[in-house]
DNA sequence: ATGGTGGCGAGGCCA
C-alpha cells in the first residue's frame, strides 16, 4: 500500500496537481492538510473518475484536512479524538481526522502552527500536541500512521539556517520535546531514512529555488505499522513550477501483512 | 524590525 501525505495549501487551487499525484505515483491513501475548503466546496468529480473517494474531511473558514483513499479502501471514519472538547478550539480548526484504510488508521494531522512563542497560539500548540500524544498513546498496539505537518524541525539540520529561527516557532526545545515525546511513547519516525531533505519551502525570497526549507512533514508509525514501511520518498518535483503547494507531498511504501 | 508570496474572498487574516 502506499500512503502520502502533503500540505496541499487549498485543495481547490491544486486539484490538477492533486489529481495528477495521485496518478503518477499510483498513490492509495493520500491525506491532505490545508484544504482550504467546505465539505461541499471538495471538488471531487475528477477523483471519483479516477477512481477515488473521501475517506475522511473536516473543513472550516482557514484550514481543514481531508484522506482521500481508493474507492473500497476505507472502512471506517473518525473524528477528533477524545471529543467533546478536544484540542479546543481545534474542533473548529479541523486539525485532525482519521480513516482506517486497508487495516491501517491514518490519521491526517494539521499541528497547530504556533505563530509566535509569546503567542497564546504557541501554548495552544504545545496543549494540542500533548493531547494528541495522550490519544495517540492508545492506538500504538495497532498500525497506526500520525501524518501530516507537524510544524516542528525536530533538528537542526531540518531547517535551511538556525541561526535565522533562533526565536522562532517550529524549533525551540517545548516544541521539539513535544515532537520527541510521542517517540518517546514507542512511534517510529519512518520516512526520514529514506527521504532526506525538505519538505517545504516559503514562497517568498525563492526558498525553494535555493533550497532554503524546512523538515516539517512526517509520518509516524505505531511499531507494528513502521516494521511495514519498505521506502518513503518526498516528491520534490511538486512543489516546482507555477501554482506549486508550499509543501512537497511525502510518499510512503507499506507492504500488506 | 520589516517585508517578501500565496489563498481566500472581497478586507484583512492566515501561513
Amino acid at each position: 500500500m502506499r500512503l502520502a501525505t502533503w500540505n496541499v495549501n487549498s485543495l481547490r487551487s491544486r486539484i490538477d496537481r492533486v489529481e495528477a499525484f495521485l496518478q503518477r505515483h499510483d498513490v492509495d491513501v493520500l491525506a491532505l492538510q490545508e484544504t482550504k475548503a467546505r465539505e461541499d466546496q471538495l471538488p471531487l468529480m475528477g477523483l471519483q473518475a479516477m477512481g477515488y473517494e473521501v475517506a475522511a474531511a473536516g473543513v472550516n473558514q482557514w484550514n481543514g484536512v481531508a484522506i482521500l483513499s481508493r474507492v473500497g479502501l476505507a472502512d471506517v471514519e473518525v473524528g477528533f479524538p477524545g471529543q467533546p472538547g478536544w484540542g479546543e478550539p481545534a474542533a473548529a480548526e479541523a486539525r485532525a481526522l482519521g480513516a482506517t484504510c486497508g487495516g491501517v488508521r491514518v490519521w491526517s494531522l494539521y499541528v497547530p502552527n504556533g505563530r509566535k512563542p509569546d503567542d497564546p497560539h504557541y501554548v495552544y500548540k504545545l496543549d494540542w500536541l500533548a493531547r494528541l500524544r495522550d490519544a495517540a498513546t492508545g492506538w500504538l498496539g495497532e498500525p497506526t500512521a500520525l501524518v501530516g505537518d507537524w510544524n516542528i524541525c525536530p533538528t537542526d539540520d531540518d531547517v535551511f539556517d538556525p541561526a535565522q529561527f533562533r526565536n522562532s516557532t517550529h524549533v525551540t526545545p517545548p516544541e521539539r520535546a513535544a515532537f520527541q515525546a510521542f517517540l518517546d511513547e514507542g512511534y517510529l519516525e519512518v520516512t526520514r531514512e529514506h527521504a532526506p531533505g525538505y519538505t517545504y519551502w516559503d514562497y517568498y525570497r525563492q526558498r525553494f529555488e535555493r533550497d532554503r526549507g524546512l523538515k516539517i512533514d512526517f509520518v509516524l508509525g505505531s511499531p507494528s505499522l513502521a516494521e511495514r514501511v519498505t521506502g518513503a520518498f518526498i516528491d520534490r518535483d511538486e512543489r516546482a513550477g507555477t501554482g506549486a503547494s508550499d509543501h512537497a507531498p511525502v510518499v510512503v511504501d507499506l507492504t500488506t501483512p
